[in-house]
RNA sequence: GCCGGUGUGGCGAAAUGGCAGACGCACAGGACUUAAAAUCCUGGGACCAUAAAAAGUCGUGUGGGUUCGAGUCCCACCACCGGCACCA
């Protein structure tokens, strides 16, 4: 079957080195580091003994791939994979059966087979040797499926001393084992994989291993035997599905003069390609894929055909916030300066998408793909920014009440819309918050959300009038048209709220309040922004009278949190303020708190003993160090526990702390 | 096995190296009520003590270390969560 696919190994470096560039969790990072696998190595040209007749002749040759070429005189066995196209060839004739009967079971097992026995090492001895370029020994040549064909070149020299696999392989079947390289002191040198000194290893040898690797790939680069080498685990992007939902590829197939075929790009002005209507979903009889089924479609008026696969689901995702900024434009997939605009970097927007919030679940395969395809366009000139995803936040599970993660057969499931039902959008997205930071897995626990719901009843309460919203639930009952909604202008204010100036002793909290919910909601700290607004609503319901001015400013910190409630309670505060503009919440100006208001005249500082606490005392914020010590020695809490000692040091930290020191 | 992260009350959690447990849940006591619900007030880490308190001792997974002072920094270990896993 011809299948597509992206060459996405061809961006291997650029993802791996780019990640430096970006604002993601370190995990997240390390997670696509290994998912590319990077390894820097030597690839090493072994010849096969026996494999020329004449001299002059070549020998066949195997070239395998190593991180560790400072071992190569430690190579006491080569192995190739299975599925290695030189198995056939070199195969003695004594060895055939066992290696032909060793490749049928490799090929019955699956992927998860192979890794999941990997317990106990399986192989077979092909009959014959390879030579090792360093030394000129023979050594045998083994099949075993420890060696992936997918990797590297599908074939290794083993070196039991220091490699785990290679010394299980080599222990079960009595392969020699020769030490090259020497542990640091107290460690046995059989199995030892870590970084030492070469040995036994000829003009090596007394080399620490980083050395010795570029001395012997030097060696073998220069005698055209090997050469260094990067791997990445990354394999390139089978791009192509045999289904009919999908984008189809804007691709089509011509005949040369000799007959042959080749493919075509569809001229920009064809698109977009959009699928046929079919009635049948299904792969044809003869196994084409269905859009093979839109004869119309498939046959174009010149002869060639169309491209019969389509894409698979992550071609949506890899681009659909370049489509976002600009949904509705049929000229291009995103105009040039709106992509500029959003994407690009200004003054006040960062490069790329702002913010990108989303489950570690799409770390590997969405948010490699879409970076991929973004760096592409960005070769391409299509748009501004290296990353799509500059600064992204990997939000926390929401576990089951349990702490388990929810899931239908655990009978744990959490509906949000019950809870939307019983305690409505506000109360539920501010429990979503308040539950612990972001970044968090935690436990969902109804009762919680409970707790939201009456501040959000509280917050109710400080501002409308008790009596007149038993009024509205009476007019409401008793209405003909439930959805009446001017029912809701019953609803008044509290008397106790006025357009008075605010006292110093109200702008305080307030203050207090603003600055806590501006850093936080920078920070994303969102449940400490919520506990800080908490505590505000428990000071202002205190208060003999409310200045609207101060509720006002409160429902601005109040409105990302729970929007629907506070436009409403602004809406009312509108009324009362003379001159007011009828503007919306998320509108208006976000709230700017006064340093100079939150300054305190008396402030309570801890005097310790030894850095235990002893007392708290009261002092003026001018307080000088020498005054802070003098109050804390004649301290009558501080007394005993100075009495027969000696005082060493006093740490003093105005506005801080008072720590005696003594012996 | 390797990589990343997290360990703080009964529970969710706070805490620029400086009063551990803010805020919330659950719980207990009280007020209002004929009663309940709702609401409001009060309490609360553990231990020891007491009629009740005060005072005291211990306390942020375990063991060390740095520091006048460590939940916070350093070293070793344990447990849990997530990811990768014969990648040479």
């Amino acid at each position: 079957m011809r299948q597509w696919m992206l060459r996405i190994t061809a961006y291997a470096e650029k993802l791996l080195a780019d990640l430096d560039t970006i604002d993601w969790s370190d995990s997240l990072k390390e997670m696509q580091r290994n998912w590319i696998g990077k390894s820097e190595g030597a690839e090493v040209v072994f010849e096969i003994d026996g494999t020329r007749i004449r001299a002059e002749e070549e020998y066949e040759k195997v070239t395998v791939f190593t991180t560790r070429p400072d071992t190569l005189f430690g190579a006491t066995y080569m192995v190739l994979s299975p599925e290695h196209k030189l198995v056939r060839s070199i195969t003695t004739q004594a060895q055939r059966a066992a290696i032909e009967e060793y490749q049928k079971i490799t090929a019955s097992k699956s992927d998860l087979e192979r890794t999941e026995l990997a317990k106990e090492k399986t192989g077979v001895f092909t009959g014959s040797f390879a030579i090792n370029p360093v030394n000129r020994e023979r050594i045998p040549i083994w099949i075993a499926d420890y060696v992936l064909a997918s990797y590297g070149t599908g074939a290794i020299m083993a070196v039991p001393a220091h490699d785990t696999r290679d010394f299980e392989f080599a222990q079960k079947f009595n392969l020699p084992v020769v030490q090259v390289v020497e542990p640091p002191a107290g460690k046995d040198w059989q199995g030892f994989t870590d970084d030492g000194v070469a040995v036994n290893s000829d003009f090596i040898s007394g080399l620490p291993t980083q050395e010795a690797k570029k001395k012997i790939t030097k060696w073998l680069t220069d005698r055209k035997l090997g050469k260094k080498t990067i791997n990445y685990k990354l394999r390139d992007w089978l791009f192509s599905r045999q289904r009919y939902w999908g984008e189809p590829f804007p691709i089509i197939w011509k005949k040369d003069a000799a007959g042959n075929l080749y493919h075509e790009a569809l001229p920009e002005s064809s698109l977009p390609l959009l699928p046929p209507t079919l009635e049948d979903y299904k792969p044809t009889a003869d196994g084409q894929p269905p859009l093979a089924r839109a004869t119309d479609w498939l046959h174009l008026p010149d002869g060639s055909l169309r491209e019969t696969n389509t894409m698979p689901q992550w071609a949506g995702s890899c681009w659909y916030y370049l489509r976002y900024l600009d949904a509705r434009n049929t000229g291009a997939f995103v105009g040039k300066d709106v992509e500029a605009y959003w994407m690009g970097k200004s003054e006040v927007t960062k490069p790329g998408v702002d913010l990108y919030v989303g489950g570690t679940e799409h770390a590997v395969l969405h948010l490699l793909y879409a970076r991929f395809w973004h760096k592409v366009l960005f070769d391409l000139g299509q748009v501004s920014t290296a990353e799509p995803f500059y600064k992204l936040v990997n939000q926390g599970l929401i576990l089951g009440e349990d702490g388990q993660k929810m899931s239908k057969s655990r009978g744990n499931v959490v509906n949000p819309d019950d809870i939307l039902v019983e305690y409505g959008a506000d109360a539920f997205r501010l429990y979503e918050m308040f539950m612990g930071p972001l970044q968090d897995s935690k436990p969902w626990n109804t009762k919680g959300v409970e707790g939201v719901y009456r501040f959000l009843g509280r917050v109710w309460r400080l501002f409308v009038d008790e009596t007149s919203e038993t009024e509205f639930e009476q007019a409401e009952t008793t209405a003909t048209d439930k959805a009446n909604v001017k029912l809701l202008a019953l609803i008044a204010l509290n008397a106790s709220i006025k357009d008075v100036p605010a006292s110093p002793g109200q702008l305080k909290p307030l203050h207090t309040c603003i600055k806590k919910v501006t850093e936080d909601l920078d920070a994303m700290r969102f449940n400490t922004a919520i506990s800080a607004m908490m505590v505000f609503i428990s000071e202002a319901m205190k208060w003999e009278i409310q200045p609207v001015s101060v509720l006002a400013t409160f429902l601005q910190l109040l409105q990302p949190f729970a929007p629907h409630l506070a436009e409403e309670l602004w809406s009312k505060l509108q009324a009362l303020q003379a001159g007011a503009p009828a503007t919306s919440l998320p509108y208006t100006a976000w709230p700017k708190y006064d340093a100079a208001l939150l300054v305190e005249a008396v402030i309570e500082i801890p005097v310790q003993v030894n850095g235990k606490l002893r007392d708290v005392i009261k002092v003026a914020i001018t307080a000088t160090a020498a005054e802070l010590e003098a109050l804390a020695l004649k301290n009558e809490n501080v007394q005993p526990y100075l009495a027969g000692k000696t005082v060493k040091k006093v740490i003093v930290l105005p506005k801080k702390l008072v720590n005696i020191v003594a012996v």
